[in-house]
DNA sequence: CCGAAACCATTGGACATCCCAATGAATGCC
DNA sequence: GGCATTCATTGGGATGTCCAATGGTTTCGG
């Protein structure tokens, strides 16, 4: 009866399951777990680390600012500050040249924070990419960041 | 005073983003949007693909067996199932073996429908690889491979 | 044969993420 | 001096993921 398997549907979750985009995103929700694991220890979510390492590069930023930059929402911005303010990362001011701006500055506390959860997101990267060699990371990169840009 | 940037902190959001995790998200991220965008047309979601895909596979299939299978919630594929059986693409049945379980089997409809849908992800998948030649698709789909069954 | 344990589909709800709309205060432009 | 724009904030809706509880059914051990 095995007749080559005729049947057009047939592997058809296979087939689906072999799609780049299928691929990546398994790849990406793993990446995801591992970061995110590793710097739930700090207080941090993924988002978090990406505001804090914003405002650590940029001086004291606008929250329009970040909205900017990172791409999220205006709303979710405020929820991190918040967050962030809390915990004593980052310091909200009002901004004297604009006063409906508020100025967000990293706290000392802030900086080692962010170099913590940076080292820790580098060793969850590391685990990720454990099955290639260094050439295979920087051709993976390589391609990845090509895919990302076009 | 561009004192070669001694401050350890400088490009924390640059180094975030050429984090791997960081780069599979995005990418990931577009192809979830592009598959997303490309089947919307025909009213199935991701899942639902998945799901129909299986039970086409599969020949009639408990929704257990879709559950073990693609690793989702028993609540989700419940009303995956009653959308595709809706939309005429699935039909459940009673499985006269084992009264416990519905027998889940595709459609003629929704075999149509799931090679449509096939077609669109691949040419969503098309456009999303389109900056790299076959050459380095292989590449890149091999080592996503690799690191997503380390 | 019978009761305990496991399995099945379904329902309800918690929780986080993502996106959009509306508000009040403040600024810049003409 | 008005008027459109920007800013931070609040509220809410849509979606996705996950866990718990239920009632019906089967299986297995004794």
């Amino acid at each position: 009866m095995a007749q080559s398997d005729p049947l057009p549907a047939a592997g058809a979750l296979a087939r689906l399951q072999t799609l780049p985009s299928w691929l990546a995103g398994r790849v990406a929700a793993r990446g995801h777990s591992l970061v995110a694991d590793a710097i739930a220890g700090e207080g941090l979510k993924l988002h978090h680390h990406a505001v804090l390492a914003a405002v650590a590069d940029g001086g004291p930023l606008a929250q329009a600012d970040l909205v900017r930059r990172l791409g999220f929402d205006a709303k979710d911005v405020v929820l991190m500050v918040n967050h962030l303010e809390r915990a004593g990362l980052v310091v909200r001011e009002p901004d004297p040249r604009d006063r409906r701006k508020n100025a967000v500055t990293v706290t000392p506390s802030g900086r080692g924070k962010l170099e913590r959860c940076a080292r820790l997101a580098d060793e969850a990267n590391e685990r990720l990419l454990a099955p290639l060699d260094p050439e295979e990371r920087r051709t993976l990169m390589s391609l990845l960041a090509r895919v990302h840009e076009g």
